[in-house]
DNA sequence: TTGCCTCGAGATCA
DNA sequence: CTCGAGGCAA
């Protein structure tokens, strides 16, 4: 069927009204028309599409809806790697770090920050090509992401086309998704009327609705996002500053925070600060703080980054919500290496978001610190949003005839006895893997993606495998018969062939992942990787002596003894055998010459007063690989400046070369070694 | 640490 | 229908 012109041409014309409307509703907030009247023009877009349907479009706002349901999420690499913000708790510290941005820049006025509130939701990155929305992805580790173009597509305020013109032909942006407050409390009460589970909070809604894999039930949820940031564009940035270049997104559809400011100094900063604070209930979303970010971009170059979160920007939280709640009893639970822990279990109470029931106290220490007892009523709060924490007992609620809580003599588990050695913080349990705590903890670790990968292997059923006392050391899983798991819970046929058959797959593993997965203390990821590397044989890492294992990057005197104790022990090595003969095995290489020299390629000048010799502090710099010189040019990399620093701090200054106070040489060098 | 989603499979009931 | 495991996000 050949398509007349003038549909043709209505077809665009509905598409451009469309996107203006959706543009002046949702990044303006001043709609143009009725809501009917935006509902007419689309179901006459819908009609036309569906008598021409080779005229649809993935950018027509029909198709914000994909029809099928995904099978499971992609990857993706971010070109530009999405960072995470350092946070200020106080004025104090956001005036260090102004502080720090001014001496850093050499700066004696005040600095510009863009600010704006800190959204509660999850971070995500469009890429947009040729104006086109092509991806959407989530931050994932930072430098690897999940796909979910598919429900991104259908959040309302992301623009599935750029409007206006002047675009980069590549635009990354990066801003937050988010549930407003008003959407979130009728979703629930939707979910009520229907005797589904309300969600908790708004943020894990956000979170749930965009794991969707379909993404029609996405599209029911009200989410909605903020622009406040950039990764890969084509021909650089959009502006000098940071400000100016987000302001540009609006004339192309994309929304930002109508509270975006500019601010001279860290007075107007703190105001901004308190402002929002005194609003934050008013404010249609969650938000935890608010953000300040160097506005501009060759300031932002100049002070770069530190591992993993810029130099020029920082989170200043408000402070976390407390409530109160009640001790109802201290335990102390058994880990892997046989610390024991004082845990408190509270009366469920709903702090920040989630209902929190457990709190850690860490150690003794902190438990004669705050003088906690069962029974006290005391504040709770989510340090670092995340993990549940006793702030402090209101001692005028403390029940009479309370006793102080003490470390339990014989761990709770096995009996045996509990040891804190003099100066240390951490109590131990010494019955190894006598106790049947530390054996499953060993257990769980050893079965663990990162470790061994055993699927299937997952709590529960370690506990039953201990409980039942089929499992006595890690190699015991492997002689597990499926007679014997039958008779636990949720283990029929099926699942106990699976499990035979992980186990089986786990076999063919790596050194790292083994050396990793026996749980040698402080041994993680990191150094069962730089030890497999170095010495390439298993063999070779039980035989060497300490001062060869503290070679290793990474190890020093404390990590090499750790991993030479449980190698000089008996049964850890019967136990190795053990699991060889069961069939374990990976290649074993040679051992890899690792780099002796960290900062080999780098320069340093040292100048002005050091804290100490600076022949010293050369000596050092010359053992790990660098060059150091007397004078600055082009090639020095850094420039490390003490007291009353003269000519060569001007010089570096006025070639660019990076400066470094002592605490900053100690930090380039955690960097590099 | 908690909450959410997804999947596979066991448990339960008609 | 319910549970356990796994994976993700903050």
């Amino acid at each position: 069927m050949s398509i007349h012109k003038e549909d043709r041409e209505r077809v665009a014309w509905l598409r451009d009204e469309i996107d203006r409307h959706n543009y002046q509703y949702y990044v303006l907030d001043e709609p143009l028309v009725p809501d009917s009247e935006y509902d007419r023009l689309l179901r006459e877009l819908q009609g036309l599409e569906h008598k021409y349907p080779e005229l649809i479009t993935p950018e027509s706002p029909t198709q914000r809806v994909g029809a099928k349901p995904l099978a499971a999420f992609g990857e993706v690499q971010h070109r530009l790697p999405m960072l995470s913000l350092d946070n200020a708790f106080d004025e104090h510290e956001l005036a260090d770090f102004d502080r720090r941005v001014r001496e850093r820049l050499g700066i004696e006025g005040e600095i510009s920050y863009a600010a704006e509130p800190k959204l509660d939701g999850l971070a995500i990155s469009l890429r947009y090509e040729d104006g086109l929305l092509m991806q959407a992805a989530t931050r994932g580790d930072g430098s690897q992401g999940e796909e979910v173009t598919q429900n991104v597509r259908t959040i309302d305020t992301v623009p599935l086309r750029l409007l206006g013109q002047g675009w980069p032909r590549v635009l990354e942006v990066r801003g937050e998704i988010y549930i407003p407050k008003s959407g979130f409390n009728a979703l629930n009460e939707r979910a009520r009327k229907a005797g589904e589970k309300a969600f908790a909070n708004p943020r894990n809604a956000a979170a749930g609705s965009l794991r969707q894999l379909d993404p029609r039930i996405t599209a029911k949820r009200p989410l909605a996002m903020y622009c406040y940031g950039f990764g890969e564009i084509e021909g650089g940035p959009l502006a000098d500053t940071h400000s100016a270049a987000i302001k540009r997104l609006v004339a192309w559809g994309l929304r930002i925070s109508p509270e975006l400011q500019v601010l001279e100094g860290v007075e107007a900063c703190l105001a901004y600060y308190h402002g929002i604070a005194e609003r934050r209930e008013g404010l249609d979303y969650d938000i935890d703080g608010v953000v300040f970010k160097v506005d501009a971009f060759a300031q932002q170059q100049q002070l770069g980054f530190v591992s993993r979160a810029p130099r020029w920007a920082i989170a200043q939280k408000f402070p976390a919500q407390e409530e109160l709640t009640r001790v109802e009893a201290v335990e102390f639970q058994v880990g892997r290496t046989g610390a024991v822990t004082p845990v408190a279990r509270l009366e469920p109470v709903f702090v920040g978001g989630v209902t929190v029931s457990n709190a850690t106290l860490h150690n003794m220490d902190e438990v004669e610190r705050k003088d906690v007892r069962v029974g006290d009523t005391v504040f709770v709060r989510r340090a670092g949003d995340v993990i549940p924490e006793v702030v402090r007992v209101i001692p005028e609620r403390r029940p009479s005839q309370t006793e102080q809580i003490t470390l339990p003599t014989s761990c709770p588990v096995c009996g045996s006895e509990v040891i804190k050695p003099e100066g240390e913080a951490v109590a131990r349990c010494t019955g190894g893997l006598f106790c049947s705590a530390q054996r499953g903890a060993s257990i769980k670790h050893f079965a663990s993606r990162r470790a061994m990968d055993i699927e299937g292997l997952g709590d529960k059923l370690v506990d039953q495998l201990v409980e039942q006392g089929l499992v006595h050391d890690l190699a015991d899983i492997y002689s597990l018969k499926k007679a014997q798991l039958a008779g636990l819970e949720r283990m029929a046929e099926k699942s106990a062939q699976n499990l035979i058959d992980a186990l089986e797959k786990s076999k063919q593993t790596s050194l790292e992942r083994f050396l990793f997965a026996l749980g040698v203390r402080e041994v993680g990821e990191a150094t069962a990787r730089n030890l497999a590397r170095h010495f390439g044989s298993l063999a070779a890492i039980e035989q060497a002596p300490v001062e060869e294992l503290q070679t290793v990057s990474d190890v020093g005197p404390i990590v090499a003894s750790h991993v030479a104790a449980f190698f000089r022990q008996s049964h850890n090595l019967e136990v190795i055998e053990k699991l060889q003969r069961a069939g374990i095995q990976w290649q074993e290489g040679a051992p890899v010459e690792l780099p002796q020299h960290p900062l080999a390629g780098l320069t340093f000048v040292l100048t002005g007063t050091l804290s100490r010799p600076r022949d010293e502090i050369k000596a050092e710099l010359l053992a790990l690989g660098a060059k150091v010189s007397g004078s600055v040019s082009k090639k020095t990399s850094y420039v490390v400046a003490g007291e009353a620093a003269g000519s060569k701090l001007e010089k570096a200054r006025s070639l660019g070369v990076e400066i470094l106070d002592e605490a900053g040489l100690v930090q380039v060098l955690t960097q590099y070694v």
